[in-house]
DNA sequence: GGCAATCATTTAACATGTTAACTAATTCGC
DNA sequence: GCGAATTAGTTAACATGTTAAATGATTGCC
């Protein structure tokens, strides 16, 4: 009953290659007692300072719902600090507390230097090029 | 309090690129009432016919604990069937029923034409150009 | 001004990811 | 043969993903 598949399994190797390249990082970020979700979107506020979460979520790519469930652990954690933003009521704005501001400081650096590792290692062109890919992967309409 | 970084995020674009594949083949895949995980083990009984649920884990890229729910609901919904492995009890093999099989079939052809537009619109030699690098990318070692 | 449509976020319900601890079966060394 | 390691799978506890519905606030039109 075996049924061939001609090609490779693309959305897997996607996956699979996330998960190397994170497993450089994860334990530094463990290390830090941040889940990767968390680090994404203290990345986010140390990039723009106070942001509306609807921001924060398209930046951090985690949906609305989810992003509710971190920014409450994350301010019960103190990285963080939520209030309604007065202009308009509806929105909510985020900022990081002093502590998340120097978690962001102190991981920056470790990213950079994974950064320079893996350019080191895969070669300068390679990654590029793999950038450009992924590019025209994501641009790709749907039909 | 800006902290640059100087390059892209590469976790985030391979998030994206695996994102923008699979919402091509999602909405079938939804259309049968399967999730991506489902989907990806019946993929796996299809190909092996009756697999112990280790070896299920580890071609599917699910980890064990969330493989026992997934499994758990399948076979809720007829799609497999599980026993204990008579020869060592302390295995479990599954394979999927008539009406999993089906499926493989009709999503196996769907899959397929996925395939061949991407092929089409990306291009062939990009195509195996992003296996190559990913697989490179894969194949880094743990510092 | 007032009310319908729109918008930002949250809640709810369920599925999956993740790590550690646990259970049951098997293997290995003696 | 027997008891200590090892192995396969599950349970537990919590975090996140995902879709739909609900809540509150704002905008736009009349």
């Amino acid at each position: 009953m075996a049924t061939p598949f001609a090609h490779r399994n693309l959305p897997r190797l996607l996956l699979q290659a996330r998960e190397s390249v994170m497993a450089h990082t994860r334990p530094s970020l463990r290390g830090h007692g941040l889940s990767d979700q968390q680090w994404r979107v203290l990345r986010v506020l140390g990039e723009h300072g106070t942001v509306e979460t609807g921001r924060v979520a398209r930046e951090a790519y985690i949906l609305g719902p989810s992003l509710t469930g971190v920014l409450a652990r994350m301010e019960r954690d103190g990285l963080v600090r939520r209030e309604r933003d007065p202009a308009d009521q509806r929105r909510t704005v985020v900022e990081a507390t002093p502590k998340g501001l120097k978690l962001v400081e102190k991981l920056s650096h470790t990213i950079e230097a994974h950064y320079a590792w893996m350019e080191k290692s895969l070669g300068k062109a390679k990654l590029s090029q793999l950038y450009e890919l992924l590019d025209e992967v994501i641009e790709l309409e749907q039909p």
